[in-house]
DNA sequence: GCATGAATTGAGAAGTCATCTCATTCGCTC
DNA sequence: GAGCGAATGAGATGACTTCTCAATTCATGC
């Protein structure tokens, strides 16, 4: 299902479109394209950017539509790492995330076995998958250590700051 | 550690704000009794008006800051279900959601054996995990059925208008 | 190659959710 | 009960996303 490269990728975004009657336009192509190109887990705001040092201008109004296009045709998967916006994510091979409240870093791991429990829940449930996302989040091992190292004084401080992060 | 009544909660809210210097308010009780009796899934807007029934005016900005303060306590979960703002949950015991994405229907199933995994991939990366959620999305059984009675013929239909739900 | 019609785009307004600011109020401690 | 500082309310503000509609562009048939 997941594409492993941009020509498989483009061809399935054009067998998607043409099978539900819509249009290959070049706005939608440079898209997919700057999301293969720049990996990661970018936001709507950061591939507009991205798109903005290209040739061809494309509106932001379009950027949001094409990046649900692309989550319906199982091109990309659309995540929240809990920063108040959406993430997209190019399906490759599924992974999940680990995200550190104090820092932000993400760190991908890759279950397998949940995988084969999560299809095995579905079943039970009768419910037919169509994506998931796993997110744990808490204290990665940097954090942690000094997190120890700050002793024990302030330990309730970056729980504090993890959650005004917003606007302090 | 999950409160199994409102009583305990209350107890477990009022130790943590004592051991952070912070206070209990008639709102902050207020919103957390509100949740117990409500249940489900609110967001901030159901809280805020399941709380303008009641004898107590809350402000908006005092619920938002006060599911916050929850969820640092350790007494709510938060998560996306997928609708552009966030759900809170009362911890009671963990529990996944499968999504439908045509209907919307929330369903709660629960994995020891995915908790455990997820235990064994944090320890791997030497990352504290603090809080997680998974959610599936895909098509619940009703609406699968609803769907191979229609037929063939508009098989792309419900996944336009899940997209487009927000503004129809 | 060109006309045709419908899908798509851009611009900016509008909408939604969440947070911030600051004067006022209210818990808690002494 | 007084006083300090935390918490609240009101409304502005901000971030992100969607909507509207005229103009444009793609795909199809001739």
């Amino acid at each position: 299902m997941a594409a492993s490269n941009y020509e498989e990728a483009e061809r399935q975004l054009r067998r998607y479109l043409s099978k539900n009657g819509l249009r290959c336009t070049v706005e939608r192509l440079a898209i997919l394209k700057s999301l293969w190109e720049n990996g990661g887990h970018p936001s709507a705001e950061m591939i507009a950017q991205s798109l903005s040092k290209g040739p061809l201008y494309v509106s932001r109004a379009t950027v949001y539509r094409t990046l649900d296009l692309l989550v319906e045709a199982g091109l990309l998967t659309c995540s929240n790492l809990g920063e108040g916006h959406r993430h997209y994510e190019i399906n490759v091979d599924h992974h999940d995330h680990l995200i550190c409240r104090r820092c932000g870093k993400i760190i991908e791991v890759r279950s397998p076995e949940i995988e084969t429990l999560q299809r095995k829940l579905c079943k039970e449930a009768g419910f037919e998958p169509l994506s998931h996302t796993l997110e744990i989040t808490g204290l990665c091992g940097a954090c942690r250590r000094e997190i120890a190292d700050d002793g024990e004084s302030d330990n309730g401080a970056w729980r504090r700051s993890a959650v005004r992060q917003h606007g302090e």
